[in-house]
DNA sequence: ATGAATATGTACCGATCGGTACAGAAATGG
DNA sequence: CCATTTCTGTACCGATCGGTACATATTCAT
C-alpha cells in the first residue's frame, strides 16, 4: 500500500477553526470564503477532505456536542453539588455576553433556530445534541436529589429538560441584548423552580 | 399634482407576505426569489416600494412587533385573571408545533439568534421588540400580584424577563424537536418560578 | 528510477446573489 | 392631446455562491 503525498494542515484544528465560523456567522452566513480563510487550507484541500459545506457542518456539530457534553460533564464532576453546578451552567450565559462580543449562543440551539425543521440530517444532529445535554443535566439532577437539594418527588427528566430550555432562553436573550445583571437575576429566579 | 400609475399591489399585503418568508427562513437564507414570489410583485415594484432587502427587513421586523403585542394584549384583556393569561402563553409553544409544520418560532428572537449583534440596526430592533414584550409581560404579572396569584414581593420586571426568557427558550426548544407532552411539563413547571 | 497514491494550486463552471438602467405603460392635470 | 408623474417589464450588472477539472507536486513501495 502507497501512502501518497502527506496532509500539510491538521484536520481537526481546520475543523475547529471551521466550527468556530459555523458558531459566530451560522450556515447560510458562513460562506466557504470565511471558512477557508479561517481554515487556512486551499479550496482543493477542503473539498478533498471534507466533501462538501454540508458535511462539514455535519461534523461541526458533532464535534460541537462531544466538546461541549465533554466540558459540562467535567464541570459536573468539579462542582461542589449538583445544584451548584445547574446555578453555574445558568449564570454561564451572563458571563458570556462578557467573554464573546457578540455572544455565539450555543451551536446547536443556533442550528435549531436557523434551519426549522428544513433539513432532515440537521434536525437529527440538533435532536441528538438536545437529548445529550438534557442526559448531562438529568445526573446533575439526581445527583441534586440525592443529596436533598431538590425536591426528589420531581420527575428528573422534566427538570433536566426545563434547564436545557432556560439555558437555551438565556443564550437567546443575551443575544437580544440583556444585561449580564438582568440575565444572572432571571437565571436565580429560574432555580428555585427547581424545589 | 399629478397622480402618476396607481400601485397595481397592496404594499400592506406584500408587506405581511414577506413578514411571513422572513419569519419561516429567516433572513440570510430567504433570497428576493423567494420574497418576490411570495409578494406576488416584480422586482421593479420591489426596489421601487421597499428600496431593499434590508429595508424591507427592518420593516418586517416592526410589523411582527407591533402585530405580535397587539395580540398578546388583546389575549391578557380576554384572559380570565393574569397567571392564567401567563400559563396560556407558556403553554402555546407547545401547540405551535402542532399547527406549524415546522415550528417558526418568534421572528425577534430568531433574528437575535441569526444576527449575534452584528448589525447595529437590526440589533435595536431586536432589543426593541424584547423590551415590548416584556412590558407585555410585566402588565399580566402586576395584574397577577394584584390579584394574589402571584407573589407580590418579587419584582415584576425580572418575572417577567423569566416569562420572555421562557417562551424563547421554548420555542426554540420546540424547533429543536421536543415533543408537545415534554413542552406542556416545561411549562407548567416554569410557571412554578413565579411563586 | 519508476509508478501508484495522495495532496495542492489554478483555472474554471453554471447558478444565483442583491441591485440597477431604462423603455414603455397607465394614470392625472392642464 | 399633451406633458408630467408614477408604476411595471425586461434586460442587464458585477460579485459571489458552492463546486469541479485537471495539471502539478510530493510522498512511499518496488
Amino acid at each position: 500500500m502507497n501512502q501518497g503525498r502527506p496532509l500539510e494542515f491538521d484536520p481537526n484544528l481546520a475543523l475547529q477553526r471551521a466550527m468556530e465560523v459555523f458558531w459566530c456567522r451560522g450556515y447560510e452566513a458562513a460562506s466557504l470564503q470565511n471558512l477557508l480563510t479561517a481554515m487556512a487550507i486551499s479550496k482543493s484541500s477542503f473539498y478533498q477532505t471534507f466533501g462538501s459545506k454540508h458535511e462539514l457542518f455535519q461534523r461541526c456539530l458533532q464535534l460541537f456536542r462531544e466538546r461541549q457534553v465533554r466540558l459540562m460533564m467535567a464541570a459536573l464532576e468539579q462542582a461542589p453539588s449538583g445544584r451548584e453546578f445547574l446555578r453555574r451552567m445558568l449564570r454561564s450565559a451572563a458571563s458570556e455576553v462578557v467573554a464573546d462580543e457578540p455572544p455565539k449562543g450555543c451551536l446547536i440551539m443556533n442550528t435549531a433556530t436557523e434551519f426549522s425543521g428544513r433539513d432532515a440530517i440537521v434536525a437529527d444532529l440538533v435532536g441528538k445534541g438536545a437529548s445529550q445535554f438534557t442526559e448531562v443535566f438529568r445526573c446533575a439532577i439526581e445527583r441534586a436529589q440525592s443529596a436533598g437539594e431538590i425536591d426528589a418527588g420531581k420527575d428528573a427528566e422534566v427538570l433536566a429538560r426545563y434547564v436545557v430550555t432556560t439555558m437555551s432562553g438565556l443564550k437567546t436573550m443575551a443575544k437580544a441584548g440583556m444585561q449580564t445583571t438582568a440575565i444572572e437575576d432571571v437565571a436565580e429566579l429560574a432555580l428555585t423552580a427547581l424545589g
